[in-house]
DNA sequence: CTGAAAGCGCTTACAG
DNA sequence: CTGAAAGCGCTTACAG
């Protein structure tokens, strides 16, 4: 008996004596009707005694096929996709797959020239399906937080009935001019929001801008030195808001005194600074596009869910809170959900 | 020739016209004095054309092992060890290995009871190298931000110097009585950041919390209201810090004018709040940690890196800044490298 | 220089 | 109810 090499099936067998397809049925569960009860005992304590585990490759190699689902983002180092990640990662592990991160295509220093593995499945955050395209041979794709016009099924966020609430709360406080920081990524998410802010503030004015503190800051700034300045910031997500919340200290304006802010997302970016902001469920949409694609790796149908997007009020459009010089308040308030 | 099927080995051999073995041979690369050029260039052509691409599952089984590295990690939702897994990702898909995140143990609600796949090595950050015990099968193991004095080759941090640039810093800015929001975890990283501190502060003054806005608030808020108010609070990381921010906030104290606040990490947080912080790069550490496991793969003695950490000054303990109403202040100050 | 063969560890017909 | 055998697609001695 080899030493430190792990134990085979065939070592279970010996074990147990019985023959190797003999383990083989029964740990793999299909013994019923097959094997006597007795046998199988024997098996699994074998298997156990000997602290067995079937080499993936092998099983890989006879079944075709590999447990392994590629999740594809623009970026690790964003909160937002860390949470997509362990949302899908949790549902995969729950269910014998494991996740292998691909950022492409906006990594800068991205080594990549395409994924090494192979993969049973593939999962795509906030990119354009045709991005994928001549990128590997097809497998099964659920696209998440992108275009549900594509030929994949979708898991997207209410985006339109956040800005609907987003933008009723803005009007209760008597907000007329609306400004608009808005991502200059050429993705469907950016756009939607863009679409149904417009559908809603037809005279919106829009500076678009990389996502970042300081291209968010200079966005802002052009907007809010206007000659009819906005008293609302719309921002397409969080990290903009925080630019646009400095942009607007710089220039002399009280938040949300003089210029309401808001962002996306529900980072911790946002808690930090008290934004009011949409919280988009990250961890959940990686959770049901996980589940969609098991769904279309059994060959069943997945529902396209799109998941409710909430408005979380807080202090950059509150101008009730008790302000105080430094901008600290209370707790940050919650809409119901 | 099957439609839908990948082409394998040999239907390379078929299209080239040689044997599966020669196929094999050069796409390896191991060909050279075997192999003529001229068959070399018609198995490279072939496989070209035919879109081959050689089966991990395979080669896996033959060669016994699987190019895959596992990288353990408390949780992937922090901006930290997003940054860590970057690093070491890039370098592993440098080299053809591919990574698979396996939160532990402390991620909420993660359903492994430990991991499937099967590895070549592990990556483990800011753990206990016992926490890792009888976790799987031993593999080479490089240990990130973690005790050196473990069995496990290490890349770490020099929090130590860090440290000394801090205390001095704030030594310089006339502080006495410092204040310490500990993280309340029980890993070396955190240790050594208090045994650091308290080498050069003697009468440092304690409060643990857990990491997250609320516990660091509470924790500064407990240092704030003594008698012997600290008028410097050096937090353990970044979001301790924020929490220690608003705590002097809400107690109606100025920062930096009535207390300096610095944190560790330098996340996006730090930067938008403009907190003094050390900062710790992450990716660098992922990065060194993947190249020193390749060395352990490769039988050869990994270096033990320590990286310097650098200590970014930013408004927080800056009192010749020109202070705001509303703490704005211009782009953060940052200390030569 | 090239090819036929063995074998990695599984799963799944197939035979008994 | 159980076992012997084939075969998944590779790599690597081994033979020529």
């Amino acid at each position: 008996m080899p030493a430190d090499t792990p134990p085979t099936s065939k070592d279970v067998a010996a074990a147990a004596g019985v023959s190797q397809s003999t383990v083989s049925m029964v740990l793999s569960g299909k013994w019923p009707g097959r094997v006597s009860e007795r046998t199988a005992q024997k098996v699994r304590a074998a298997a156990e005694r000997l602290g067995y585990r079937p080499n993936p490759a092998a099983r890989n190699l006879r079944l075709g096929r590999t447990r392994t689902i590629m999740l594809v983002i623009p970026t690790i180092t964003a909160p937002f996709f860390a949470s997509v990640h362990l949302g899908a990662a949790r549902v995969a592990a729950e269910h014998g797959f494991s996740l292998v991160v691909f950022t492409w295509p906006l990594e800068p220093g991205g080594p990549f020239d395409g994924p090494q593995e192979a993969i049973d499945g593939m999962l795509a955050s906030s990119m354009a399906e045709a991005t994928l395209a001549g990128m590997r041979r097809p497998v099964p794709l659920v696209m998440l937080d992108s275009d549900p016009a594509g030929t994949a099924p979708t898991v997207n966020f209410d985006i339109d009935g956040a800005m609907r609430d987003l933008t009723g709360h803005l009007a209760d406080l008597g907000h007329h001019r609306i400004g608009h920081v808005a991502a200059d990524i050429d993705v469907w998410t950016f756009q939607c929001r863009a679409a149904a802010l417009a559908a809603r503030v037809p005279d919106v004015v829009t500076e678009r801008a990389a996502i970042s503190f300081t291209t968010g800051f200079e966005a802002a700034t052009r907007l809010l030195t206007r000659h009819d300045r906005p008293t609302a910031l719309v921002c397409d997500d969080d990290t903009l808001a925080v630019g646009a919340y400095k942009a607007a200290r710089a220039l002399g304006l009280d938040v949300p005194g003089d210029v309401a802010i808001t962002g996306f997302d529900d980072m911790l970016l946002a808690e930090a600074l008290e934004l009011t902001t949409v919280r988009l469920p990250a961890e959940q949409l990686g959770a049901r596009a996980m589940l969609g694609l098991l769904d279309l790796l059994n060959g069943r149908t997945p529902p396209r869910p799109v998941l409710p997007a909430e408005l979380v009020i807080r202090r950059s459009t509150s101008p009730s809170a008790p302000l105080t010089t430094d901008g600290h308040t209370e707790p940050a308030a919650r809409t119901a959900s």
